[in-house]
DNA sequence: ACACCCATGTAACATGTTACATGATTCT
DNA sequence: AGAATCATGTAACATGTTACATGGGTGT
């Protein structure tokens, strides 16, 4: 899976700017496979070098013309081959559980530090997916899919969040035992 | 956060080569972050170069001198400042939820097949999680930190794969037919 | 006034993956 | 006989991120 494939989705029933895309990938499958601009719009330019959209052109009044793409016969022959091709293995990065794994090394109160942050951070995503739901609720065009695509997202937050309210909720440096823990502990603090 | 931060970690407390890295990764932080030797050795390439490390060669008969690599003052300081800094955001890719957004323009069948392929894929990573958390369970150098970091890689996994099969469960034909997906179900209620 | 929206894009950088390249030893 | 383990590394490729560059319109 790249992002390629993952725009022939988006334009294929709709003919679109690389500003939009943007806006639907943010909307919708973010949580995961987000997009920035700087991967959009090379990777537009060689979908028309590989024949997989057309670009029309449509000048505006005091900023950039909008080029609207559009998906071509050979697009729709490439999306329907990603969608037969074998999954792409998930993957994922957590820096929290990482150094959670090397706990015995964290200074006092530090792993309370990162459990909190990382709760700060995942309550800000929270909000946002449940924003996007009430929008799609609202929008006619919303299928089943995009819901439970939402949803999901939404479940694994709160699991995610879950797990770090138990951590939190044990005694602060209760983790850490022994003498050993502690002295490589200081050693950390410097 | 990077493979170097996380290789200082490791060698924090027990120097050792590039291949026993590997198998550390493996074993322990592998679902939350992956490394393979192509990212292992250039990354220790830099790290003698920043002073980080400090290599010892050792040679051996009919195999590569071993490299064994140990932390210096420097590092260990590398290391705490990595703690100290800000959590990096995590990050996930789905190549099953991507598709399954994009879900009305499959195939008939289609989305049944990339849940059973997921649902395989993630019954075997579990398997390979059970297998570390028994090893780890053996080993008395084992601390809480690891076996509770195995753990939520193992409840994340099956999280997902309860996902899989509620949505197994709803699909038109939701009987598992094949001899095949029988046993492999047969393989998760155990 | 200030911030956010619209709308495009490039260049440099960071990071990681796949394939290539070698080869003895030990287990099944 | 064949697979797995030990043990190193390079080169080419893919992919994505951050910072840079521009600039009017719209809402508070």
């Amino acid at each position: 899976m790249n992002i390629e494939q993952v725009i022939l989705g988006f334009i294929y029933g709709e003919a679109m700017t690389g500003y939009e895309l943007k806006k639907r990938f943010d909307e919708s499958v973010a949580h995961f496979f987000g997009a920035t601009f700087s991967g959009i719009y090379p990777a537009l330019r060689r979908m028309e070098k590989e024949g997989l959209i057309e670009k029309e052109v449509v000048p505006q009044e005091g900023r950039p013309s909008k080029n609207i793409v559009r998906i071509t016969e050979k697009g729709r022959q490439s999306f329907a081959d990603y969608l037969k091709s074998p999954l792409s293995p998930g993957v994922q990065k957590s820096d929290l559980l990482v150094r959670y794994f090397f706990g015995r090394y964290a200074a006092e109160g530090q792993i309370r530090g990162w459990l909190l942050e990382e709760r700060e951070r995942m309550t800000d995503t929270r909000e946002g997916l449940l924003h996007m739901r009430r929008g799609a609720l609202n929008d006619p065009e919303t299928d089943a899919f995009r819901l439970k695509t939402l949803e999901m997202g939404i479940a694994q937050i709160e699991f995610s969040l879950r797990w770090i309210d138990e951590e939190l909720a044990m005694e602060p440096g209760a983790e850490l035992t022994g003498p050993e823990s502690r002295e490589e502990r200081r050693r950390c603090e410097s």
